[in-house]
DNA sequence: TGGTCATGCGTACGAGCGTACACATGATGC
DNA sequence: GCATCATGTGTACGCTCGTACGCATGACCA
């Protein structure tokens, strides 16, 4: 864990956005994997030279591992596991663990905000918005559990690297900014608060709250 | 990080509290510590033996290392270095890490829910404790990050042990039930809701709540 | 005061980590 | 079809970790 200077080595120096390999053939998901019935032993040796998206698919599985077993039990081996690639290919994709980290949060932060955005887009009015915003807590953020671990391993993440929390700062302002297509920024700031804590709670509790009383708890604060 | 069953050999096998030696001289607080005004090489060889209450110091230190590297780097080394403590002394008066930080959380959850109970304890009507609220809000949580940091940490950690999950439980538990002595228990929740969420995003923001917009917050929702 | 033994400490071990780097590999240009 | 060399892998190194355990130490009893 350490965020200090020079990003490290790899090959494609300058700024290029992919590694480095060249086109190849069309970029079909999950180009090898499993070799499908093998015996175990002998993890017999597959031909996995060229594999376009790998990076993408490694930082998947760096989401999945986050999810599963925390930032700290995060490393290199475990995603390359998850993502059944070997090792050497980790530091060949990414220069430390910490810009894995970084990618992989940003990755979800984007895709959370984006469901923001849509639900609240939707809204019409007041009321209609008041709807998106339950619809949001109840069925996005409570409905899938992973996305909440990983919410809190990403806030307790952030409190210590000033990289992560460039992309907490720019989740939160994403969200606020889509309740102030209906609300008052005061009023924004606020609800965004409260819906952090009712998600928070929700996914520590045993007594979880049901979908009525998220519903009375942000009707009771919006209208 | 195992919570396996057998916590463990110790001397004081079957259950008495503190792990051995006799009672001794009184408990007067940091025994030895430092040497004073020393060379720096040659860390002198002190008498340490016989220290009431190291235990408890081991756990304050315990907290400290928390709050500073987070539980991800707090490791029995770290801990013995904060405390001023050989490296053996952990594992003398602990079976595990788990323990330790299970102990530490412990002692700063009770902490934590005793300024809770007083801050609401002392309010005699409505009004009163509205106050009583937004002054913990804003004085105790918000005025002392290191709880705030504490808090989050406390949280992820409790996501993925079931140890720490009891302790969590146990402080969202009493700070609801402060809360319930002057509001209904559907508000109680939602204000502890409300309150963590705040208090999460000023953590987290470089634009935190001012003290009005936190007051502004809390009366909104319960007036 | 001197002997005894519970108490507490120094040190070492095996495991797992991030990372570096020499080399195998197979797509590309002739 | 073959030589070439960028692309991707296997492996090893140095380090830190949690934990075990033999032995030094000094408080207590006679």
């Amino acid at each position: 864990m350490t965020a200090d200077p020079v990003p490290s080595r790899r090959p494609g120096a300058a700024g290029d956005p992919v590694p480095v390999h060249r086109p190849g053939a069309a970029g079909d998901p999950v180009p090898v994997h499993r070799p499908g019935a093998t015996g175990d032993p002998a993890p017999a040796r597959r031909s996995r030279r060229h594999d376009p998206g790998r990076r993408d698919r490694l930082i998947d599985a760096t989401l999945r591992v986050i999810a599963e077993r925390g930032v700290a039990g995060t490393t290199h081996r475990e995603i390359a596991r998850a993502a059944d690639v070997p090792l050497g290919s980790m530091t060949y994709h990414f220069g430390s663990l910490d810009e894995v980290l970084a990618e992989a949060f940003t990755r979800h932060a984007e895709a959370a905000a984006k469901v923001f955005d849509e639900r609240l887009g939707a809204a019409t009015d007041r009321d209609g918005a008041i709807e998106a915003v339950i619809t949001l807590v109840r069925d996005d953020l409570l409905g899938s559990p992973d996305d909440l671990v990983l919410a809190v391993e990403l806030y307790v993440a952030a409190a210590r690297n000033p990289a992560l929390r460039a992309v907490t700062q720019g989740w939160m302002q994403r969200s606020r900014r889509a309740l102030e297509r209906h609300f008052d920024p005061t009023t924004a700031r606020e609800v965004d608060a409260l819906i952090e804590g009712l998600v928070l709670h929700s996914a520590l509790s045993t007594d979880p709250m049901t979908p009525d009383q998220i519903r009375h708890a942000i009707e009771r604060y919006l209208r």
